[in-house]
RNA sequence: GGUCCGUUCGUCUAGGGGUUAGGACUCAUGGUUUUCAUCCAUGCAACAGGGGUUCGAAUCCCCUACGGACUACCA
């Protein structure tokens, strides 16, 4: 298993433009499998249809590719363990989640959501900060643990909604290696039984991830901190469906928090500090508002790749111009940093200063000529 | 609140028992350039705090503080 052919993958969700993170992620991502000659995947995680927002997919694959961040196989690439949109899976996955139904390591719920918030309600009240659906609290609801079998039946029969959860084991020890972390450990009392297959007949994000990964074989999942909590859930899918022989390696990587203050950074940083935080323009289809990215703003992809790959990580030497050949020849997971990087549009624009001097005269006259024309100057 | 993760100049970071704690960005100063998103030089500036372990800790251990992520039929 050690040595597998390498293969990662980004999976994005199309509710929207991409970030400067989430393209940080695909960049690590590729360095990684171009590093070790393998597979870069792109797939499309659209589980939740109501997020759904036109053109966010074609942004994606667009912006990549100006980065010049190859798809070996994927949306736009194909590729032989496609589709590789998940609202185009949906018929593989319910017979995973049965497969855990069977296992008793899955139930049944049927709760509304009405029934929920009550739930949460009672226990907030009742002292809990927040609330979940867990070995404590799932034996007072409507699933297939407490209802009797029939009424399960007849329940499924009729067509009554429902959900999948999985059904956390009560006191286990959760440990996993991180490759950037380290060891991380956690018990599954302070976890959760999560949607795994939604009522609507998509699964959640966590099973469609593992099930996908599984079945792209996925060796390395490399993918931002906010997933960390996440990991031992998938670590225990894993298992659970009998695949933890081929269960990939996991790398959470540091945030790329906001310039000034604390915290991720977002949408609104770039506004207000006057930056884009996209890489390439964006117009929201439906409010219509636009915002900027570096294409368009004059960077070349070089220094933003450049840049990006250097929130985070660093060769070790003083080197710091590096083209995407030499990214991919001392890109290592190993000097990937732990904690969060505060992002530094100051540097984002040397790193373009630099790229731009590089140039010869000729090939900034051509560059230059489309604007010159624009402007009547010649 | 709970769980998990983190903490070296303002920022990105190197350094993993003995260093004048190094580099880059920014900034300041001087110089070069009668143009420039110049260039050169110099300078300012950091090991979060407290306990250990050790002859010796920025480096190893513990605690505290602070920060972040997560805590949905979202990813």
């Amino acid at each position: 298993m050690e040595n597998r052919h390498v293969r990662v993958r980004f999976a994005p969700s199309p509710t929207g433009p991409l970030h400067i993170g989430g393209v940080r992620t695909a960049l690590y991502n590729y360095l990684f499998a171009k590093k070790h000659g393998g597979d870069f995947l792109l797939r499309i995680e659209d589980t939740d249809q109501s997020r759904f927002v036109a053109g966010a997919e074609d942004y994606i694959v667009d912006a990549l590719n100006w980065c010049g961040i190859q798809v070996d196989e994927g949306v736009s690439a194909g590729g032989s363990k496609g589709p590789y949109k998940q609202s185009e899976r949906r018929a593989i996955y319910h017979k995973y989640a049965d497969q855990l139904i069977e296992s008793k390591l899955a139930y049944y719920a049927f709760d509304t959501p009405g029934e929920l918030t009550e739930m949460r309600e009672r226990m907030k009240s009742a002292g809990v900060a927040s609330p979940q659906y867990n070995v404590v609290t799932r034996g007072g609801m409507k699933n297939s643990l407490t209802l009797p079998a029939e009424e399960v039946r007849e329940r499924l029969d009729r067509g009554d909604n429902y959900v999948i959860r999985i059904k956390m084991p009560r006191n286990k020890d959760i440990k996993f290696e991180d490759v950037i972390r380290g060891w991380v450990s956690v018990n599954t009392k302070n976890l959760d039984d999560k949607v795994l297959f939604k009522s609507d007949g998509m699964p959640t994000y966590h099973l469609a991830n593992v099930v996908d990964d599984y079945l792209m074989g996925i060796t390395h999942v490399i993918r931002g901190e906010e997933w960390l909590p996440s990991a031992p859930l998938h670590v225990l899918l894993y298992e659970s469906l009998g695949w933890q022989g081929v269960m990939p390696k996991f790398a959470h990587l540091p945030l790329i928090l906001k310039p000034d203050g604390n915290g991720k950074l977002s949408k609104r940083d770039g506004d207000r500090l006057g930056f884009p935080v996209f890489p390439t323009n964006w117009t929201n289809p439906e409010t219509g508002e636009e915002s900027s990215g570096y294409r368009e703003r004059g960077y070349y992809p070089e220094a933003f790749n450049n840049m990006l790959a250097f929130l985070g990580w660093n060769p070790g030497t003083t080197q710091e111009l590096f083209t995407m050949k030499e990214l991919i020849s001392s890109f290592s997971l190993d000097r990937v940093g732990k904690a969060g990087a505060k992002f530094d549009f100051d540097k984002t624009k040397w790193f373009n200063q630099q790229y731009l001097r590089s140039r010869s005269g000729d090939d900034l006259a051509k560059e230059l000529t489309p604007y010159l024309k624009e402007e009547g100057l010649t």
